[in-house]
RNA sequence: GGAGAUGUGGCUGAGUGGCUGAAAGCGGCAGUUUGCUAAAUUGUUGAGGAUCAAAAGUCCUCCACAGGUUCGAAUCCUGUCAUCUCCGCCA
């Protein structure tokens, strides 16, 4: 959420931003009024209460001092402000939400720098890890090689539950554990990051707080009759977890990795990614979460993408980095780092982590703030989020990419000692 | 799920209708004192909002949350949520 003495102020920066993103600038035009109106009504029942208040206290004291019929017309006098009163705080809610509805709807601001264009073709690609392999014959898709090696089965995952959902069997399932675990050990031993292992349903303020409403919606899949949502990602949970909260800034940095796996209705994205375990309606994913100061946020911002890159490296998995253009980017996110690992089969780069400085948007949203040494008010965090990475895509790179002519995969020397030693999956 | 208890500022903890945005202590910050460390001592110390160019000042709101009673609520009433204890159930 921006901050609404940033809005007033900034109107046409903000109506730019909201341009650049291809976002309607329609609510903007409310804006002004519903500026003044609020502050009028508020300035209005101020007035009520301070009159209220002030009578009040006058009868406090005529009836201490005795003189009860004194008090008496007095208090006649103010119950006759109540209903002026109850009309005056009712309006001053409704513009208090509807000026809170206004901004809760304006998506962040792009960082300086950031590339402007209307969509993905804008993304610029800011680096590039190894080079993909050369196969000496066609390769194959996830989907081929993992149910010929009996280790996907889609067809069943149906059955159960439905379309875009997939069941993972003896190695598939254990490489996907071994990732899980692989991964959470390099960002706790080597990063520097605190493992949280939180709720995978969270309630709708925490939504709010990382923007996933009211905007985001129908992306959720809702527990019917509760408050709840399952979590579309970690971020959710994690980057929650000290909101309504003032921290110390000794404190600050603060770095949190989690293993959840994350629900998403993918509403609206029928016809694409059909095949595979590309995009599912449950996945699993290791999220990194960092709240800083603002003075650092840009800094840790490339460290998290770094640390996310860690992984592919480790892995042996040729990939890119590009940084999202305005139009290209979330909701929430001054900046955003995308990673995009090649797989063989596509002949292109796939998205596996999205790595983002959000600010201090996510912040006043859920009300998360810290305090300078020596005092002083206290101030909103800046929270970034990262994939670190996005598991299920992780087994897809590894099956394409270490294929072999005869279909068997072989297992980075890395993971071995999370698969009990096993250096390859062959068919059975 | 049943029975009961509790919910006050960074923390501990007073406060049962007006003078309490809230005693006291701890902690924090600033000063004084002191070879050093420590201690002592004085002052200060919640958040949000309106007004204002800004600051100061003035005012409003906030004692889990939402309602209600009252001229007036931290204090009385109702509901919700959370925590704790016991019982039941369960991984």
């Amino acid at each position: 959420m921006l901050d609404l003495n940033f809005v007033r102020e900034n109107l046409e920066t903000v109506r730019k931003a909201l341009e650049n993103r291809n976002f309607p600038t329609g609510l903007l035009n409310k804006f002004a009024e519903l500026d003044t109106e609020r502050r009028r009504i508020i300035g209005e029942a101020d007035k009520i209460n301070q009159l209220r208040n002030s009578s009040s206290k006058e009868i406090g004291a005529l009836m201490q001092s005795g003189k009860r019929a004194e008090a008496e017309a007095k208090k006649a006098e103010v119950a006759g402000l109540k209903d002026n009163q109850t009309e005056l705080e009712t309006k001053r809610d409704e513009a208090e939400n509807a000026m809170r509805e206004l901004l809760s709807q304006l998506p962040n601001i792009p960082a300086e720098g950031v590339p402007i264009g209307a969509d993905e073709a804008a993304n610029v690609e800011v680096r590039r890890w190894s080079e993909p392999k050369e196969f000496d014959f066609e390769p194959k898709d996830h989907v081929d090689l993992g149910e010929t090696l009996g280790i996907l089965d889609l067809e069943r995952a149906t059955k159960i539950a439905g379309s875009r959902f997939a069941i993972l069997n003896g190695a598939g399932a254990r490489l996907s554990r071994a990732l899980v675990n692989f991964m959470l050990d390099v960002h706790t031993s080597e990063h520097g990051y605190t493992e949280t292992l939180p709720p995978f349903m969270v309630n709708r303020k925490a939504l709010f707080g990382t923007n996933q409403l009211p905007k985001f919606e129908e992306d959720l899949f809702h527990i019917k009759d509760t408050d709840y949502a399952l979590i579309p990602t970690a971020e959710v949970p994690v980057t929650n977890y000290h909101s309504e909260e003032i921290l110390e800034a000794k404190d600050l940095p603060k770095y949190f990795t989690a293993y959840t796996p994350c629900f998403r209705s993918e509403a609206g994205s029928y016809g694409r990614d059909t095949r595979g375990l590309i995009r599912q309606h449950q996945f699993e994913k290791v999220e990194l979460v960092k709240l800083a100061m603002p003075e650092t946020s840009d800094a840790e911002h490339e460290k998290l993408t770094a640390n996310a890159e860690r992984i592919l490296q480790l892995l042996g998995l040729p990939y890119r980095t590009v940084v999202l253009s305005t139009g290209d980017m979330g909701f929430g996110a001054r900046k955003t780092y995308d990673i995009e690992v090649w797989l063989p089969s596509q002949k292109t780069y796939r998205e596996i982590s999205s790595c983002s400085n959000c600010g201090d948007f996510q912040a006043r949203r859920m009300n998360l703030r810290f305090r300078r040494a020596g005092g002083g008010k206290p101030e909103f965090v800046h929270t970034l989020n990262g994939s670190g990475l996005a598991v299920g895509r992780t087994w897809i790179a590894i099956l394409e990419n270490y294929q072999q002519a005869d279909g068997s995969i072989l297992i980075p020397e890395i993971l071995q000692r999370y698969m009990n030693g096993l250096e390859k999956i062959e068919a059975p």
